[in-house]
RNA sequence: GGUCGGAUGGCCGAGUGGCUAGGCAGAGGUCUGCAAAACCUCCUACAGCGGUUCGAAUCCGCUUCCGACCUCCA
């Protein structure tokens, strides 16, 4: 199946079809995570979001070089330029070494996508890993003019970019707008204009994380790292590059000023941007303090949270939604998407154990609403990676799945074809695109003493002592195991 | 204040000139020893006011409200 996929680029501010420079090649870079502290659900949504991406390039057969880093230095807390690394000042609060904290941070973060079934990306660079990196990207905008040094600090020179550039090209802002409308900020009395930033920072004695240049000891500006690490591992020139869309205004704007000015091209053709996590419609962010973990959201354990709902009920509740629109969180909404979860979960086992009847008349009806739906899990996903209209075409898949396997439908009424297509496109975008999987696989222990249960109770049934196997069926449910007596006159079970 | 983006039924959330979203909740039914699950049916909304049009949730204008960014954040 040809398929054309369209993305929202942000840099267009239109739906464009996505043509690679270099096909089946494809580079994407994402912005990550800072590493001083837990990652937060709001963050979780984002990586998750690029993960979708991620797995449906590759579903379309896309080879996909996917780097993600890992901000473990150069971030500064507070205003402009002159704040304190986020990483060093976590480490001088905790009496650790700043590299204990990333390694800390880094597990945890690596742990919560893994629950969340995130593929990892391809790279995962850090940014002090990339040092040398950095500073030759500094040189180099040096070198062209772009940026000038002020007592062991390297500074961009915005407005001299703009004379020949169009430093807003991403945020659709005129240079004279930005620099009527920034704030006066402390710290700038290095900087020859307001919207000047830090390329190289002097580190002052006492901060922790600092290295040598030709400027003498400091260490690199936040903005630098990606440019640096999206040269060196996807090149010049590559596909698609993503973060929060938080980030767009700032960081990706000095971004791509930041390679034009030392390479003279914009890093990537299409800029993807998710929407934020908000929480009773305000944006759910470490320094509002409104955030939740992921591991309180699986517990229930958070004065918002009525329950815990499981990490494949999350990334459900998340798919619901389209990348780009903010996602208001509540229990009301979570509740709703776990069931809807559960209800396409059950489809995708019973899936698995179904056989086709034996062919009778094909019915036409029934062969082409099978098919519509299979090209519209599709259609969802090619038109900007539209998960809930793919949801959409997978609820509908599943009422066929569940008529024929309750018999309530013949299932030769479609052809082989189809039936093949309906289980290879129920099964790849279920578990392959939308990156769900069965969140209630008991271990082997489990799973045989629920058998032997069970079996005791069909024989209490047989033998019409309901009093035994209701006794049975409520207390397996007390414990978190509701039992559904089938049409077949078998029982499942699943976790609740 | 500036820039940008929103406002869809009880809740969540697609849609963007005429045609059904979908889910959850609610009501009724089929099935069942009873449940549960599943299936079927019902519940028909687009912030307000104007305008364009044969026709607008969808386009245009204004108003109100909300959010993001402009300052570290995914």
């Amino acid at each position: 199946m040809e398929q054309k996929l369209f993305v929202y680029n942000t840099l267009t501010r239109k739906k464009e079809e996505f043509i690679p420079l270099d096909a089946p090649h494809v580079g994407m870079y994402v912005c990550g995570p800072t590493v001083y502290s837990d990652v937060h659900l709001g963050n979780c949504r984002t990586f998750i979001s690029f993960d979708l991406i991620f797995r449906y390039l590759l579903h379309l057969g896309y080879k996909v070089r996917y780097v993600r880093n890992i901000t473990d230095a150069g971030h500064l807390e507070g205003d402009a330029d002159e704040g304190e690394d986020k990483v060093s000042k976590k480490a001088r609060l905790s009496q650790l070494e700043p590299m204990e904290i990333v390694q800390k941070y880094t597990v945890d973060f690596h742990e919560v996508m893994k629950t969340f079934n995130a593929l990892p990306p391809s790279i995962e660079p850090t940014a002090t890993g990339h040092i040398i990196e950095q500073i030759e990207l500094v040189k180099a905008i040096l070198e062209k003019g772009y940026a000038y040094e002020v007592d062991g600090s390297v500074y961009f020179d915005v407005e001299k970019y703009n004379e020949t550039q169009d430093y807003g090209i991403l945020n659709g802002r005129k240079l004279e707008d930005m620099l009527n409308n920034t704030r006066a900020l402390g710290g700038q009395n290095e900087k020859h204009g307001k919207l000047d930033f830090a390329l190289w920072i002097k580190a002052k004695p006492e901060h922790l994380m600092k290295w040598p240049s030709p400027w003498g000891v400091g260490f690199p500006g936040w903005h630098l790292e990606c440019s640096a690490m999206s040269n060196k591992y996807l090149g010049h020139k590559f596909d698609i590059h993503g973060g929060g869309m938080d980030l767009m205004a700032t960081h990706h704007t000095n971004e791509i000023a930041q390679n034009v000015a030392s390479c003279g091209n914009s890093p990537a053709n299409y800029w993807l941007h998710t929407n934020m996590l908000t929480v009773n419609g305000q944006k759910m962010s470490k320094s509002l303090g409104n955030s939740f973990l992921p591991a309180q959201l699986f517990e229930g354990n958070h004065e918002l949270l009525k329950k815990g709902y499981s990490p494949m009920a999350v990334r459900f509740f998340f798919m619901q939604a389209s990348y780009r629109s903010t996602v208001d969180f509540s229990n009301e909404a979570l509740d709703a998407a776990e069931k809807f979860y559960k209800t396409l979960a059950e489809a995708a086992k019973k899936l698995n154990t179904l056989q086709q009847n034996t062919l009778v008349a094909v019915e036409d009806e029934a062969e082409s609403a099978i098919i519509a739906a299979c090209e519209d899990c599709y259609n969802g996903m090619n038109d900007n990676f539209n998960s809930p209209k793919t949801l959409e075409a997978l609820n509908n898949l599943s009422k066929w799945i569940n008529s024929f396997a309750n018999a309530t439908r013949n299932s030769g009424v479609v052809s082989a074809e189809t039936f093949e297509l309906m289980k290879k496109t129920y099964n790849d975008f279920f578990y392959d695109v939308l990156g769900l999987k069965q969140d209630d696989n008991e271990s082997g222990d489990t799973a045989g003493l629920l058998g032997l249960i069970v079996n005791l109770r069909n024989q209490a049934k047989a033998n019409k002592d309901y009093a035994t196997s209701d006794k049975i069926r409520e207390g397996l449910k007390q414990i978190g195991f509701q039992l559904n007596d089938n049409k077949q006159g078998t029982t499942d079970w699943i976790k609740i």
